[in-house]
DNA sequence: TTGAAAGCGGTACCAG
DNA sequence: CTGGTACCGCTTTCAA
């Protein structure tokens, strides 16, 4: 409502001394502050953070771009990143591409023209698209006015030597998963994988191989069916394989709602797990400690991706170009978390009580 | 990077000129035109969202608070209202409060000294306290320069005449679910609630009286069981229901987190459900048909809630104050879904895929 | 149809 | 320590 001028005018003073009250500047005599800061209260002025923005260039304001908002596997992820954003006074935007490159560059094209300070990002330009390989070149350059506008990715790193991310090591999951399956007796594994036109997708095949292959199993590669996340498809996986008669004893799933699909197919024919089938997940989110059997799973440490991908948003925001030539990729850990579906009476479910 | 002087300069032209183009006025002859998309486009320039919003003061930034992000029950809400802000070409601001009015009060002013253009949230401004009672007041008051910033309140309406808001009738799903239970033939029915100083707390207490009176059955107050949202809460009140040897065959838990933690109670101390003692949730979200038994509840069209209140806002923000004097309030309905917990065989667990 | 210039609400430099 | 003023990048009158 009410502007500098209007507080400058009330008090009696010039617009700047309204301005050094307000920034608290030294310079300022105490009758003046008192006289500005009683016309500030009385007129309820705030300062008009789009005018400062523009002349500061600094919004305090950050994009979040995931694929997709109600995708559990983000909600953590978000809460992290707002916590933290909270604690330094960031605002936060948030939107989703559900997966389309489309959406995303046209989303980040869109924060850029609102000046936002950063982007952290869980961008779907993975792949040697023409478009895209142009659009993550041109992440490392946005800038307003000269200063850098720095972008953190999430999950994996772009393929863009100056951009920041905040992974786990998808490939030691699955592996450490298939592993697991293994060590408890099994040898035909089926995996369902998420999209294989992402990074994850790949990946996680990537150790779910390397498992077999240091177990001196052979390599089916029918085992393996292209999942979409969906509980749906899980379900829909176990059924047409146990409808074709495939023998398998071992399912890892790379994502807990595909396991949750699974373990319903596997509930509802009788298998019985993990006796008949060892069956595993990958996120860890809270669903796998609920369901019956309780389901095993990779934990994914959601929470802590978001909280460190804001601080290290701070971190670059606050220090700058301090000619930090070279990215900074962090990596979390990963933990295998054993419950009923594959070794029997292993509940660990606390976590249900968490959600 | 580039701003409306380079283009102007590039192109040959006023920069008068190039305004009109990008807002495609009419007036502007066909061979300017072509010069400055030219210019444009070889400058890559997109017009500065901030010095445009602070020029005619309009963002097409919208700010939604809720109590918690992970708060799975306003996930889906997110969703519906990014979709159809995606629609209209708005961005979102999401934060959460914690149910802190406090946090409430400092977010909402943040927002509005960014000028955001409208504002929907799930406020927790409700009771008499003092400091509620005057932000709640000056909701209808907030602007910028004159033209009014509309808020708009999730899940019930604010104590003020002028503020929309998209609700359901808790009062009567409450009822509808304890009616459900007493026709299943329980009568000793406990109630776990949210946490009463909630307008939906205290509406649901009163659906669950109502439903008691209308049946006849006498009511006991130590059957209401004051609860915090958490699945442990839940666990533990039923926990110590059975501990203290008090008799129930009846569950409304005002939550499905609630609800899911009175199930595992049940399931570990042998209790059978529906037969035993029959459970119903609220919200229905996905988890109720995962846990087994599946669990009944009362479906929220919470996508719906998103959406419309997205609706809405456009609505206002489109057709101005067209001196609607009196506040909306659109009420939604909700319906029961029968599942296990209530009624033998009724598995109703479509919904496990979709999540 | 076009360009100049004022002004949105601030910040920061400069002179006093 | 204080006030005047230019300017951030854009929109919009006003005159030409």
């Amino acid at each position: 409502m009410a502007n500098i001028k209007d507080v400058a005018k009330k008090a009696g003073v010039g617009i700047s001394t309204v301005s050094r009250v307000i920034n608290d500047t030294k310079n300022v005599s105490p009758e003046l502050r008192v006289k500005v800061e009683r016309a500030i209260d009385e007129l309820g002025y705030s300062t008009n953070q789009i005018a400062r923005g523009l002349k500061i260039s600094q919004t305090r304001n950050i994009a979040v771009i995931v694929t997709a908002i109600s995708r559990i596997f983000f909600t953590t992820i978000l809460e992290g990143i707002n916590k933290t954003a909270e604690k330094y006074g960031y605002s936060i935007y948030i939107s989703e591409t559900n997966d389309s490159l489309e959406t995303e560059i046209k989303l980040v094209r869109s924060y850029l023209s609102q000046w936002v300070d950063g982007i952290i990002i869980a961008s779907v330009a993975y792949g040697d698209d023409k478009r895209a390989e142009r659009y993550v070149a041109a992440m490392s350059k946005f800038n307003k006015k000269g200063t850098r506008i720095p972008v953190i990715t999430l999950e994996y790193p772009v393929d863009n030597e100056m951009i920041d991310a905040i992974v786990v090591d998808h490939e030691k999951a699955a592996y450490e998963a298939v592993s697991h399956l293994i060590d408890v007796g099994k040898r035909d594994i089926m995996h369902i994988t998420v999209p294989l036109n992402t990074y994850m997708g790949q990946k996680r095949v990537e150790g779910y191989k390397r498992a077999l292959k240091e177990h001196d199993i052979p390599l089916d590669e029918t085992m393996i069916v292209e999942g979409d996340y969906t509980s749906h498809l899980g379900y829909k996986a176990v059924n047409r394989f146990l409808d074709a008669g495939r023998k398998f004893d071992g399912i890892f799933a790379a994502n807990d709602q595909m396991a949750v699909g699974a373990l319903r197919a596997c509930n509802e024919r009788g298998i019985i797990l993990p006796d008949d089938v060892a069956l595993i997940g990958n996120d860890n989110v809270f669903v796998s400690s609920i369901v019956e059997p309780s389901l095993s799973s990779i934990d994914v440490p959601r929470y802590e991706i978001g909280a460190t991908a804001m601080e290290r948003m701070h971190y670059l925001l606050t220090h700058g170009e301090k000619k930090e030539k070279k990215r900074k990729i962090i990596t979390l850990d990963t933990k295998i978390v054993v419950r009923e579906t594959t070794v029997k009476g292993e509940r660990n479910n606390l976590k249900y009580l968490d959600w």
